[in-house]
DNA sequence: CAGTCTTTTTTCGAGGCTCGAAAAAAAGAG
DNA sequence: CTCTTTTTTTCGAGCCTCGAAAAAAGACTG
């Protein structure tokens, strides 16, 4: 049930509004700042100077060199690098990648790793995880470390605690955040990786990725991040989204995830592979495909036809009819895909649109634009940065919490 | 982009906080309030002094008869029924019936009556809503008419105002909101019945369905009302929400909307009939089939195994793969089953559960609950009513704007 | 180069809002 | 008839935002 506003609430959240205004843009004048949140120009003063005062805010005077209007030049506001720094933990099929980054968004350190997740004991994982931190919290020495965010490939709980399941691994519950916390003392969520893709996007682009949009990862498997009416959407009770595993033809192929007929089946680098190698939709999934594996099937099904060329047409097929399926629901919206298969979506595209075209969806299908981005990497590097960063804005800073805590981790 | 708060909106807020409150208890002492706004008696004191002065709330005497508990007795709050009234139209296939209501739910006059809506001009169609309106305002002579709430079967634009297509009339994108509004000068909302379905559902059984719950009308169409975290899930651009539409074979049967393989085309009235008589799944829909129909066909179901049987069968594949679909997306909720087709579902059922459990969604499929209630009209009107109180409660009296308004309509 | 303009930022008093504590009100209990 | 108990109102304190006016900081002008 939702509660009333107290009179204290109040700042809090303007503190908020003017913290979350100079994240997105940049160096805002107090000015500008006024303008963007509507608050009148003595609030953001009051505001800001308290900010500053906190060490989370700091005029940036080496910024725009005059811009040579008249008038009392405006003084840009920045967030103060040191204010506050966070993790960012992304791990996926046999890799693991963490930064240490501060508080402006700028990264102070990072570690690669590849490990073999699929045959690791789920607390060898979670060690992995806190010996990768804790080696970058060492190393980057830069204080208060308020915040460590995880993206994995599979489904979280709705909390951003638990891993509840993954392909990169066959343990189940992995509680990632509850371990994490006990050994760094900092609040942790881990959350899945294509959310966070759409979280990158929105901060790429704001103006294609604003309030209603959709990211697909064709890759292995088939994830997706969403975001509908400015929020990322979420199951109820875990990470949801799992447009994968949505069914396209009901006791049709086999999937990764043992069920039959989802997308993924049809769609994910192991189905095109499967489909266009062996023909036989109830093969066993393989394990393991290279990216250059699904370039060279790419190649091939653009140099002649054949089941390769096929293979990609049904895998375009099935997300054109989830995707119609899912507009059903709650209406077309700008997509991105991203990954491996991002690369031959050009093999995919048409088919894509004669599906969707089929649907309910497909009133509009001509004017729904897709867009492509081969590498995931660095979006859910950047997505899990953004997540962790803007906890720390809503979560520490707003409720007046003097800034810099204790100093934490690395006993 | 969200913007910051001001002073004078703290008041709003709460005012529109302790309106819900009441409209939510019923009749709760000012303590009872605070307790739930979690604001303080004395915040809580201010501000129903200040809505009973408007005429907004009434202190409520004749209530219980003192609860001999100790103590000054708590005196009740209740809402003023002569604060404001407003009129809730529900549109159907063939039928248009509307209720005056005063603020506090009390029905004070309503009309139904049959019309053929498919054969009906767009304008002949608003024209009948704006008699039957006109005659409710001038029966009930209960002054202020502050809001009227119409409910279609049928996909609405997201902004409430335009029926942008549906199965009762040929007509696309009526604008009932802007014609009632022209005519009535008073906010006019059109929503989507199964939304209101939903809204009423929340009302009847706050404790079953609260924050995530799905209702599914079972009807000549198969339509959905859908609730995610607390709150009614609509589209980005339309109401949302087409569950009917949602694909579940690709290019199987011919649905009433002229897409193919539509679970509607598998679970709606129309579509059991045709397996179960015509065993055609490409037969033209039939336009008509009453209820009596529908309870003959499961009867028959019931009896022997037959055609019949299979129909059903086949219509709670479609609903149970299509939930499993869903579920990939948002997880399992709990669900209402609602119209004619509920009395069918005990046929339905076993089948729901068996597509489900092979789908993401099904790994909890046991647990997942399902309830029927036959009469989808009365659900309509409640919810329909509902949207129209909450929006008074929220928009015109929230702002402070003084209660009692200019008489309205009725030239 | 000194004064004028223009725009940004700060200052200051006014008006509102919520809160906690204390007072008042309204019964039942003894 | 007085004491208890619980609810409701009253009142002053402390914040918060706002608008207007003042201060600040360069650019422009002659």
């Amino acid at each position: 049930m939702s509660v009333g506003i107290r009179h204290d609430d109040l700042r809090k959240r303007n503190r908020a509004m003017v913290i979350s205004a100079v994240r997105r843009a940049g160096q805002p004048s107090r000015t500008e700042i006024a303008a963007t949140t509507g608050l009148s120009h003595s609030t953001i003063s009051t505001i800001s100077s308290d900010l500053i005062g906190e060490g989370i805010l700091a005029e940036s005077k080496g910024g725009e060199p005059a811009l040579m209007k008249r008038g009392r030049p405006q003084v840009g506001l920045a967030l103060d690098p040191d204010a506050a720094a966070v993790v960012a933990v992304v791990l996926s099929l046999n890799s693991l990648s963490a930064a240490l980054i501060d508080y402006a968004g700028n990264t102070i350190a990072e570690e690669s790793r590849r490990l073999v997740t699929q045959r690791m004991e789920a607390d060898t994982l979670v060690d992995e995880c806190i010996g990768i931190v804790r080696r970058l919290i060492e190393a980057g020495n830069k204080g208060a470390v308020l915040r460590i965010a995880v993206a994995i490939q599979g489904v979280t709980d709705s909390g951003s605690r638990t891993l509840l399941w993954s392909p990169i691994t066959p343990h189940d519950d992995i509680p990632f955040a509850d371990k994490l916390e006990q050994e760094f003392g900092v609040p942790v969520t881990v959350e899945n990786d294509c959310n966070m893709i759409a979280e990158a996007l929105r901060w790429r682009d704001p103006s294609r990725y604003r309030d209603d949009f959709i990211a697909i990862l064709l890759s292995h498997g088939i994830g997706m991040g969403l975001v509908t009416k400015g929020e990322l959407f979420t199951g109820t009770q875990s990470s949801g989204g799992e447009f994968g595993h949505m069914i396209h033809r009901p006791d049709g192929a086999l999937c990764r995830c043992g069920r039959r007929g989802c997308i993924e089946a049809y769609a994910g680098n192991y189905a095109i592979w499967r489909n266009a190698r062996q023909g036989d939709e109830n093969a066993e999934p393989l394990a393991d495909l290279s990216d250059g594996d699904i370039r060279a099937l790419a190649d091939a099904a653009r140099d002649h036809d054949g089941p390769e060329r096929e293979a990609f047409r049904k895998a375009g097929e099935a997300i054109g009819f989830g995707l119609g399926s899912m507009f059903a629901l709650f209406d077309p919206a700008p997509l991105a895909f991203v990954g491996v298969g991002a690369t031959a979506f050009d093999l995919m595209e048409p088919h894509v649109r004669a599906a969707i075209a089929k649907t309910a969806g497909g009133l509009h299908s001509k004017a729904i634009s897709f867009d492509t981005e081969p590498n995931e990497v660095p979006l859910i590097r950047e997505g899990c940065m953004m997540r962790a960063l803007l906890y720390v804005d809503d979560e520490v800073f707003a409720p007046g919490t003097p800034a810099r805590r204790a100093q934490v981790g690395v006993a």
